[in-house]
DNA sequence: CCATCTTTGTGCACGCGTTCACAAAGACAT
DNA sequence: ATGTCTTTGTGAACGCGTGCACAAAGATGG
C-alpha cells in the first residue's frame, strides 16, 4: 500500500487523521441510536445519511480503524459500537473538573450528556468563598485554593474551564500545573498551554459571528456591504492612500 | 420549504475562505482588548500572537479583506476593528431567539458575552406552558404555540436551539418555516435543514470525546497500541467471517 | 459449485488551507 | 532627495481532506 519509506511521518495520531477522529463521535451517536433499536447491520449509506456525511468518507474513515465491515451486507452495529468507543478511549472513566461555576458552569454540570459516556463529573470548582459547599447538581463545590489536590486525588485528566475570561489562562496554568493534559475552553480568552497539552474551544461568540457573516451575505445580496460607508468609519490616521486595489470589492455587487 | 430560491455552491463567499471567516472573530476580540488599552497600531506578528495563529495567515487572512495595512508600521487598530465588524456585519443588530430554556438555555439568556456584538437577545420560547410569563434574565418566556409570530414580529433571523435532542428538528423546521436563516445548534442531533439555512453546532459530548481521544493516545504511548483486546469485545452475530484468534486484526499498521 | 448481486475498501485526482520566502511599499533619518 | 529599515502583501509549493469511481470480497440463490 504505502510506500513504507517513512514509518514515522509527522502526524502522530497513530495514522488516524484529526478531521476523522472529530467524525467518529458522530458515528458513534447514530450507531448507538440504532443499537438501541436493535438494528443489527447497517450499511455505510445508511449510516452516513443518519450521521450526516458523504457515504465515501464515512467508509474511509472506517478504513483508518480496519476492516470492520463485510461487504455486500454492511457494518455490524453492536462491534461498530465497542470499537469506535473503544477507538476514542470511552471504554475508560474519564473524571472530569469544572471550573467556573456561574450560569455556565452549572447549566453544564446539571448536562445529562455529560456522563453519558464515560465522563463523570468528579469536581465542580470555583474561586467565590460564598460557594463553597453550596451543592450544584448533587456536588459540592470546592474552592480554587484546593484546586491542586482536587485534581490530584480524582486524576482528573480533563478539565472545563467556565471562568470569566479575566480569570481563565490563570485557572488554566494551574490545572496543567496539577496534571491536567486536556481542556475545553469556554471562556472567549485564547488560551497558551505547554507542549503536549490539548485545548479545544467553544465559543458562542465566535460561532454567532460567522452565522451573522452568512447571513448578512444572503441578506445584502443586493443591498452591497460597501467599502466606503454612508456613517463615519474610524479614519486611518494617516490614510496615505485610500484603496489602492481595485478588485477587493465590486463597487456594486450584482443582483 | 419556500426559501431555497437561489442556490449557491456555498462554497465561496464572496471571495472570503471560510477558514478566514471563522477566524476573523478571534482577530476583532484581540483588536478590541488592543483598542480598550488605547493602543494605536499593530503588528501582523503581534496581533498574530494575540489571537494565537500564524502571522503569514493573519497577513493572508486581511489580504482577503483589502488592503488595510500600511507597510513598515502595521495595522490601524480602530480602522481594522470597524472593518472587520463591518465585514462580519456586525454593524447592524441580530436579534436572536432562544428555543429550550433549560439549564443550558437560561445559562446562555444570562451570557454576558450574548448581547455584546450586535447580538441581542430578543426572545426566549419554551415548550413547557409552566414557563411562560417566567423571566429569564429579563426577559419572559413565551410559549413554543407562539413561536410563527414571535420570529416574524422580533424580525428573528438566527436561532439557537438549546432543547432536548427529540425536540430539535421539530423546532429547527418551525424555526426555518417562520423565516430563521442560520441556527446555532446545542442540541446533540444532526438537523437537515433546507438549502440556503446555514447550521452551526455546538456539541460539548463530541468535544470531550475529541479530548478523550487524544488524551488516551497520550497515557498509552507504552501501552500497547494494538488493536486487539483481552476483553470480551460483542462478537459479530454470525461468525461466519469471524476473523480468526489468530489473526483477527491485520498484524500490519501503517506507521 | 458457479453466477450474480450488493457493498466495502481504496487508488486517484482535485481543491482548499497553510506556510515559506521575498519583492514591493512606505516610514524615517540624514 | 536618497538610502535604509521595517513590515506588508502575495506568488508558489506543499500537505491534508474530500469525493469519485471501481475492483475486490463476500453473501446469496440456483
Amino acid at each position: 500500500m504505502a510506500t513504507g519509506r517513512t514509518h514515522r511521518p509527522a502526524t502522530r495520531s497513530r495514522g488516524i487523521p484529526e478531521a476523522t477522529v472529530a467524525r467518529l463521535p458522530l458515528y458513534l451517536r447514530a450507531l448507538t441510536a440504532l443499537s438501541e433499536r436493535s438494528v443489527p447491520t447497517v450499511s455505510s449509506e445508511e449510516l452516513a445519511t443518519a450521521a450526516g456525511v458523504n457515504s465515501a468518507k464515512l467508509r474511509k474513515d472506517f478504513s483508518y480503524l480496519g476492516s470492520y465491515g463485510t461487504r455486500g451486507v454492511g457494518y455490524d452495529v453492536e462491534y461498530l459500537v465497542y470499537q469506535i468507543s473503544r477507538e476514542l478511549g470511552l471504554t475508560q472513566d474519564w473524571p472530569v473538573a469544572i471550573v467556573g461555576i456561574g450560569n455556565l458552569g452549572a447549566a453544564l454540570a446539571n448536562y445529562g450528556g455529560f456522563a453519558s459516556r464515560g465522563f463523570r463529573v468528579a469536581a465542580l470548582i470555583d474561586a467565590d468563598p460564598a460557594m463553597a459547599g453550596t451543592p450544584v447538581a448533587g456536588i459540592a463545590v470546592q474552592h480554587t485554593d484546593d484546586l491542586d489536590r482536587i485534581i490530584s486525588d480524582n486524576g482528573v485528566s480533563i478539565g472545563v474551564i467556565t471562568t470569566p475570561p479575566g480569570a481563565a489562562q490563570q485557572v488554566c496554568d494551574r490545572l496543567v500545573a496539577a496534571g491536567v493534559t486536556s481542556i475545553l475552553n469556554f471562556a472567549p480568552t485564547v488560551l497558551s498551554v505547554p507542549e503536549g497539552v490539548d485545548v479545544r474551544k467553544v465559543d458562542l461568540s465566535i460561532e454567532l459571528q460567522i452565522l451573522a457573516f452568512h447571513e448578512q451575505r444572503k441578506a445584502g445580496e443586493d443591498a452591497p456591504p460597501e467599502g466606503d460607508d454612508p456613517e463615519a468609519p474610524p479614519m486611518r490616521a494617516t490614510p496615505a492612500s485610500r484603496k489602492g486595489p481595485d478588485g477587493d470589492m465590486p463597487a456594486v455587487m450584482p443582483a
